[in-house]
DNA sequence: TTAACCACTTAGCATATAAACT
DNA sequence: AGTTTATATGCTAAGTGGTTAA
């Protein structure tokens, strides 16, 4: 028992249900040698090898003895796991924080010479600070953002400021501005990166690994884990979505004074570049931030995190995931309870049971306030009487309300609802003697509505409807879509189909891509062939049918070859089919935010086990790095 | 009581890389 | 082998929801 060495003797656990040890090559090195050990016991728990990683998955744990150390993953043969009596009542997020701080946008380089800016059609030089504005104008050129009056005006407006008086005083319209050869010269820039040969982009990955291998990993509580984020912004024009009052305006360049480092006091303190100090080194185990800064054109805080395949994030995502469990279990309960609200005679309560019944029913957003000076949007509490029309029938259909509105990141939400008439007959109620731009919901605000969801159930609140609409969508059409005899890639169909049923009701949506329309015309073309190819098959079928049915053996052996080639032109006719319709409705829509976000992994997990389809075939690598927590305990019992 | 602040999750687009095709 | 197309990854904006300060 006491030669099991679980992280130089502290307890560790890098998966809230597994548990790591270190096992020192003084007791065995082998798997083999392993296995014939007794049932080990860590720390009162009984554990069970599961395999040996070697080299570990994804983290290591060093040493200071000499000895080499392998790292396993065990099991807790318990039913109360370590971590869940460690965490009780506690904000604390680390003990012990060790990091080598962000990574700085690299320093401005002057374009070359020949590459001039043009005032009025004359050529100016600009001091470095103000060129460095204008490159970035340039570079969006053939953007859509430099066609919209207000992304011009910031910049404008901005690069003014950086301008020293006498740039100023020559330069006093954009339109007379030409930065015509700046952006050509990023155009060439860029092709001659793509054209660069294989050893230049080898050379150059290699320095991307050096820099992340120093900068994009911490240590957090003897765990070596990825940052998500260790690079701060670079400098550049802000790019807001939608109609945003504040595109085109300057994002200011990022120093060292700006920043804020967090780690832990008996941790190696990063340093900052030469000649720079840091804004503030703190010490807070209760944020899971390692630095941030201030934004210049929001006044937001930015942050450097971990990244989702580190515990800390792993650990917060199955929590999200158990709560959306647990709503699944008292739904009914509160279904009932807020129709029961519908017809209450408080106009509060009302509200609040009708915009509960959107939020369950469309998974809407919540809809917090927002300020003026950001891209007018709404959820289902900030929803306006603009947004949604009522019909008492429309297209066969009775009671239906229309809701139209751009929501997150001004992405239009369209849908035409029926609704049950009390609801119909409440919202007519909300709508009377209200002018279009006026709340729908004037009683109710996300504060009072997640006020109420804590009370329906603890750590209720809206967000958790849309997790577990997602979820539980993707359970029911994984059931009505799947078939146990269909082939792997008829399976993967099936998946792909329910990840889109969940896309659509999340609104995750996308632009069609650029080369959407050439790529279709291409599968097209392809089908026609497949089709000729077919009618000639079957052509030359029918010839051998006919010489084998008197003819030798020889003529039969043919006869049948050719049956099996027109049988497989066919079936691969039918999967080109399959392609064009799948291309053509998944067009605009974006599988990867629910599947990254929304998706309990273990339900995907568990049907993969259940029909046989290899994981990598549903998760990439990215994917499975954050989902290990899922895939390492996923068994059918996580079918929601 | 409200607004501001803070920390963290969710989001779509751009670009890099890999895979498929010719 | 080079080109095109699909997918993965990086980036950072924009949400949610809790806490704090006025």
């Amino acid at each position: 028992m006491n030669r099991l060495l679980p992280n130089n003797g502290k307890f560790c656990c890098p998966r809230w249900n597994k548990i790591c040890v270190i096992l020192t090559n003084t007791m065995c090195n082998t798997q083999h040698s392993l296995m014939l050990k007794r049932s080990p016991v860590c720390d009162g728990f009984k554990i069970q090898i599961v395999r040996l990683c070697y080299p570990p998955i994804s983290y290591h744990v060093e040493s200071r003895s000499r000895t080499i150390h392998q790292t396993l993953l065990v099991t807790v043969h318990s039913k109360k796991f370590r971590w869940e009596e460690e965490k009780k009542n506690d904000r604390t997020k680390w003990n012990f924080l060790e990091h080598k701080g962000p990574v700085f946008a690299p320093d401005y380089e002057p374009l070359p010479q020949d590459v001039k800016f043009y005032y009025n059609g004359k050529e100016m030089k600009l001091k470095p600070e103000t060129e460095e504005v204008a490159t970035f104008y340039a570079r969006m050129l053939d953007h859509d953002y430099t066609t919209k009056k207000i992304f011009n005006t910031n910049f404008f407006t901005d690069w003014r400021d950086v301008m020293t008086e006498s740039e100023r005083s020559k330069i006093m319209e954009l339109s007379k501005c030409n930065f015509k050869e700046m952006h050509a010269y990023f155009l060439q820039k860029s092709e001659e990166r793509k054209a660069m040969s294989k050893e230049e982009k080898k050379k150059i990955k290699e320095q991307n690994e050096e820099i992340q291998k120093e900068y994009g990993f911490c240590t957090i509580d003897g765990h070596k884990e990825k940052i998500g984020n260790f690079k701060i912004e670079p400098p550049g024009l802000f790019r807001g979505r939608g109609e945003h009052p504040k595109m085109g305006k300057l994002k200011k360049r990022v120093i060292p004074e700006d920043v804020l480092i967090n780690c832990s006091k008996d941790s190696v303190i990063p340093k900052p570049p030469p000649g720079h100090k840091w804004r503030e080194v703190r010490h807070d185990p209760n944020v899971t931030w390692l630095a941030s800064w201030t934004e210049n054109v929001q006044g937001q805080v930015k942050y450097v995190m971990l990244n989702p395949s580190s515990k800390l994030k792993g650990e917060k995502d199955w929590q999200k995931y158990e709560i959306a469990r647990k709503l699944a279990k008292s739904i009914d309960k509160i279904r009932a309870e807020y129709r029961e609200d519908w017809k209450s005679k408080e106009m509060r309560i009302r509200q609040r049971a009708v915009a509960l019944y959107f939020i369950d029913k469309l998974a809407l957003r919540a809809g917090n306030e927002k300020d003026e000076d950001q891209a007018d949007t709404v959820g289902c509490c900030s929803l306006r009487v603009e947004h949604i029309s009522l019909h008492e029938h429309k297209d066969g259909k009775d009671f239906v309300v229309v809701f139209d509105f751009l929501g997150k990141d001004s992405i239009r939400y369209y849908n035409e609802v029926p609704v049950e008439k009390r609801v119909f007959k409440n919202v007519q109620l909300f709508m009377e003697n209200k002018s279009p731009g006026d709340d729908l919901f004037d009683r109710l605000n996300t504060t009072v509505m997640n006020k109420h969801l804590n009370e329906l159930m603890e750590g209720l609140t809206a967000k958790v409807f849309r997790t577990y609409n997602a979820s539980w969508t993707l359970q029911q059409q994984l059931e009505k879509l799947t078939n146990a005899d269909d082939t792997v890639a008829e399976k993967i169909l099936a998946y792909n189909r329910a990840n889109r049923a969940v896309a659509i009701l999340c609104n995750h949506q996308r632009a069609v891509p650029k080369t959407h329309a050439k790529s279709m015309e291409n599968l097209k073309a392809k089908i026609v062939a497949k089709k000729e190819a077919i009618s000639e098959a079957e052509m030359q079928v029918k010839d051998a049918k006919r010489d084998a049915k008197h003819g030798s053996v020889k003529e039969k052996v043919v006869y049948e070859k050719k049956k099996k080639m027109l049988d497989r032109l066919r079936e691969q006719l039918a999967r080109l089919e399959v392609q064009a319709t799948d291309r053509e409705e998944n067009k605009e829509i974006a599988l990867g935010t629910s599947k990254l976000n929304y998706l309990d992994p273990r339900i995907s997990v568990a049907w993969c086990k259940k029909y046989d389809v290899p994981i990598e075939k549903i998760y990439n690598k990215t994917q499975r790095d954050k989902f290990r927590w899922a895939i390492d305990m996923a068994g059918p019992e996580y079918i929601f």
